[in-house]
DNA sequence: TACAAGCAATAGT
DNA sequence: ACTATTGCTTGTA
């Protein structure tokens, strides 16, 4: 997997829980955050914002746990964000106004893994 | 809906 | 080593 690429032990685990996430189904940072045995999901949306891996990691996958998209790329809102959705409706996540259409598209974890 | 506080990690100084 | 910043979350008002 890694290569050449330096990341942190931490950022390494994250990106091991989101690649987790089957397509079509996303996650929240929270989720990722229990999952990995932290309290922040700040934290791991730190280390998603930093992912030096880009489609290797399903980074659009994961989403906040209002239901809102989160950001992409190191965006909030804007162009990235719109490119975010396109992947999520691709995979058959549908968004509306921004935040996720079907909630039952949340991924526990710990079920398929 | 809007604001504030808590949380953990990275990057820059 | 310290400070500032961040793709968050939850609780109150």
């Amino acid at each position: 997997m890694n290569k050449g690429k330096k990341v942190t032990a931490f950022q390494q685990r994250v990106y091991d829980a989101v690649r987790l996430i089957p397509a079509g189904y996303v996650s929240t940072y929270g989720g990722v955050a229990r999952f990995l045995g932290v309290r922040s999901a700040r934290a791991v949306g730190q280390a998603l914002r930093r992912n030096p891996f880009a489609p290797q990691v399903p980074c659009h996958r994961v989403i906040a746990s209002s239901l809102a998209i989160g950001g992409f790329n190191g965006r909030r809102r804007g162009a990235e964000i719109r490119r975010k959705l396109a992947l999520l409706a691709a995979e058959g996540v549908a968004f509306e106004r921004g935040r996720l259409k079907d909630a039952g598209r949340l991924w526990n974890f710990r079920k398929g893994s």
